[in-house]
DNA sequence: GTCTATACTTGGATAGAC
DNA sequence: GTCTATCCAAGTATAGAC
């Protein structure tokens, strides 16, 4: 996890407490990002939510950045088994986007992705995380790709975009509803895009099945 | 503008003066928030780079959220202008979104979105400004719809989407490409979604036979 | 090794100078 | 009316207690 500052191999009894406070901080971080964003998110906010001294954020974690990280890191590891389940599951395009929008919308009621796009707006604060977030996201838009290539026609996808132009779209997308839904106060308009995509796809799926031809 | 602690009726021989300073803030407001984030936009930050005291902040617009709400009023108005002269002037979809992608790139190359992003995302740290935020973003999402059936086929439109559905996709997909496109450090991939989207109206548009090719 | 008390820096806001 | 000097709260970081 390459944090500065760790303590190097704790004793036995010792290392519970740590390892108790260190996941009290990074809950709270989580929750911070949520509820104050960002900018709201500094070391006495968290260790206040997480009940233990502030001074805590920069012995564990050796910054505040540096805790924002492992937030994002405990974060993103859920989520993408979450999503990899749901893609597991699906068969078709419009059984990826009916999964995807539930996954979604879970991710909009517990604000998922907003730990995410706050830790994105924040980068700009302090030199060097965007790099940090960067290597992060890169899970993210493999997988994106890879469950497009999944469940898309292939001739469909050859005719009309690559996969990887259409996993950047969709992470854009996510990171753009994110934010939009946040102003709205509710989800509706986001959610409407999950099922009219769903409906297109259907529709695509009506197209007569492609043997072969390279188009343009 | 509704600032708070704002003058009434200032002088003639002072005015001046103090429609430069107050310029001079919203001017710095706006590199600071593309520079340093909605994070790093703190009234001693701003008033360095306006070079003038950081109380002039509170002076002229009561806090520094309206100073912010200020500068994207600003560039707002001058960004709405500019698209708005380019759909003037679009006839067809791919024709549009020609000049879509130019303007666009005008924006991320001087970061006029970032403006927007930052205070959406830092909106969650202070109470009441989401809502201030909400306002300042329908002109845009108005604005898109109005372009969108400005340009799409009606016919088109009905069989897969309604144009305010499709205004809400395409916002959020400028916000998600402002932030990506800030992680990546380079347009590339996000120009690449213009050219893309470019390609496939031309492939729609040869519904009816295509007498003129448009340019690729 | 774990945590707290404390030092120091930056930020928001205003009383008062011009 | 315009701007500056100053106050206090909040932030980061660490020296030192346990």
């Amino acid at each position: 996890m390459a944090r500065s500052g760790t303590p190097s191999t704790p004793g036995p009894r010792a290392s519970k407490a740590s390892a108790e406070t260190q996941r009290a901080l990074i809950d709270a971080a989580i929750v911070t990002l949520k509820a104050d964003g960002f900018a709201g998110a500094s070391a006495r906010t968290i260790a206040r939510r997480a009940d233990c001294n502030q001074g805590l954020v920069f012995y564990h974690f050796g910054s505040v950045a540096n805790l924002l990280l492992a937030a994002l890191d405990t974060v993103s590891a859920e989520r993408l088994a979450r999503y990899s389940d749901a893609v597991a599951q699906a068969r078709s395009l419009p059984d990826l986007l009916r999964l995807a929008e539930a996954v979604f919308e879970e991710d909009l009621d517990a604000g998922y992705v907003t730990v995410l796009v706050e830790l994105i707006s924040g980068a700009r604060s302090i030199p060097g995380f965007g790099a940090e977030i960067a290597t992060r996201l890169e899970p993210w838009t493999a997988f994106a790709k890879e469950a497009v290539e999944k469940v898309a026609n292939p001739a469909l996808l050859a005719l009309t975009a690559p996969s990887d132009e259409v996993a950047y779209a969709v992470v854009a997308l996510y990171l753009g509803l994110e934010m939009l839904t946040h102003l709205d106060g509710d989800h509706t308009n986001a959610l409407a895009l999950f099922r009219r995509a769903r409906r297109l796809a259907a529709l695509l799926g009506m197209l007569p099945p492609p043997a072969s031809g390279e188009p343009t």
